[in-house]
DNA sequence: TAGTGGTCTAGACCACAAG
DNA sequence: TTGTGGTCTAGACCACTAC
């Protein structure tokens, strides 16, 4: 199926509250697949992130309305507003009752997702290495019982890593893991990141607390990353949780703040 | 309309993927008021909030399915999914299909907010105060300006602030805002934060993009708070946008990180 | 096999914004 | 007044999970 849509071009004007105001129709191709697996509103809030990307909606245009969307393609109107809605919680777009839904005109990337080291230092072509310094079991300390929902003294999976890219120390990364969660092998450990570890174990990483601060690099710690005593570190604190609320993993980070930092998007809780 | 909700506890065991056990069935006390201006999908999820976050509704639990819930409380099955729905979205709920939806296990709280340093000392009972050091409109840097998005040499408006607790310098903050976006006065940067101004004025906040780190403070920085020459600083860069997407404010930040870091909260997007 | 959530329809009425 | 999104209904069929 499949349905030219027009769009309704919106050019902004310098104004404490600006207007919307209609310029020029563009033609988008919208057409939905009623043979695939894929969910019909999935279909279509795909084709109209990827509009939104490659720039075939320009930031500001008005989408039609809902009712008429619905009509072109051949879809009732709850599942037209379950795809904008989705695009919506993504920040793509903003509705406005009474005007109707518009582009948003920033170049808002991705929600903050939770990030792993690993995965940012390989987008970032830096091609990350890890040295595993340590991998044992050991008592669990009242800390570490209390961050991860276990008994006192009970054991728990301990694991030491420097994390290097093009040979330079990154971080060090000490981690805590409830006992029989998974397999590891220090192999692994050097090869990917814990988290690509966990998933492919099967274990659905649903939330995460983070603590991030900075403070001066200890001695031990200035050696360990190839940094002046007294060097300022970034530290990152980080408890995740699986989909059924267990506690998963508790990790206690130092970045060189020379190299490293934090950068995310936030969406305003509505 | 008032409905006794059956609710199955769940008493989870340790298990490398635990499966729900049903024990015993606690009555929850549910009702929609028609005559209320408040959605009821949005009445219904509130009471649900409610009853999880005083433990009414225990970490594990099990709802009811969907379509009996609705036919208890006359409702009809898509109202219903709406509430559940935000609470999922929330972090509070998991759904599995085949299953049904628990109450998940950890001390989740809020999704990540745009957060506001007064606000947050304020919560925390710190009794915040703010030093306005400078109040002036300057011409745009280059960096200011592609922040912002404005022409380079252009008016802004620049606020430079310190934050005090208990009488204690905490953070430095720089601000730059496009001009004739709001009115501010001194006074009223004294009082209160700038979010909390930005919204009075009528702006939706929307997004922001936020760059946390780390460095030693220069002699001025340290003077500034009250910190020895070179002691670590936590650094934020930030540039908030609305919800037509323009940037609304661009801030530099520095605090004292032996008295400040960052907390939040993250869902794993799915 | 039975029960759950996932998806979808074809309407309806209301609140809000704009002209 | 008109058009928009916001909310709501009463069904339907499907996919997945557990027994």
């Amino acid at each position: 199926m499949t349905a030219q849509l027009p769009v309704n071009q919106h050019r902004s004007y310098a104004r404490a509250v600006p207007k919307p105001e209609v310029d020029q129709t563009v033609p988008l191709q919208l057409s939905v697949d009623r043979n695939s697996p894929v969910p019909l509103y999935f279909q279509l809030s795909q084709q109209l992130e990827a509009a939104i990307e490659h720039g075939v909606l320009t930031p500001g245009s008005l989408l039609g309305n809902e009712i008429e969307l619905a009509g072109r393609l051949g879809l009732s109107r709850p599942t037209v507003r379950q795809a904008i809605q989705s695009l919506v919680d993504k920040g793509l777009l903003v509705r406005r009752r009474g005007v109707g839904t518009q582009v948003v005109h920033s170049q808002v990337k991705r929600p903050l997702e939770l990030s792993s080291l690993y995965d940012d230092l390989e987008a970032a072509g830096q091609r990350p290495a890890t040295q595993v310094l340590a991998h044992t079991h050991v008592p669990a300390t009242a800390e570490v019982a209390a961050r991860l929902g276990v008994g006192e003294g009970s054991e728990v999976r301990c694991v030491e890593r420097l994390r290097l890219a093009h040979g330079e120390p990154m971080a060090y990364l000490c981690n805590f893991l409830p006992t029989g969660l998974l397999e590891l092998e220090t192999g692994q450990l050097e090869a990917t990141g814990l988290y690509r570890l966990m998933r492919a174990a099967g274990i659905t990483l649903h939330s995460a607390r983070q603590t991030v601060g900075a403070r001066a690099a200890t001695p031990a710690e200035a050696e360990r990353l190839g940094e002046p005593a007294g060097a300022p570190l970034l530290t990152m604190q980080r408890i995740t949780y699986d989909d059924t609320g267990r506690a998963v993993e508790y990790g206690t980070h130092t970045y060189r703040a020379s190299r490293y930092s934090f950068e995310f998007q936030l969406l305003v809780r509505s």
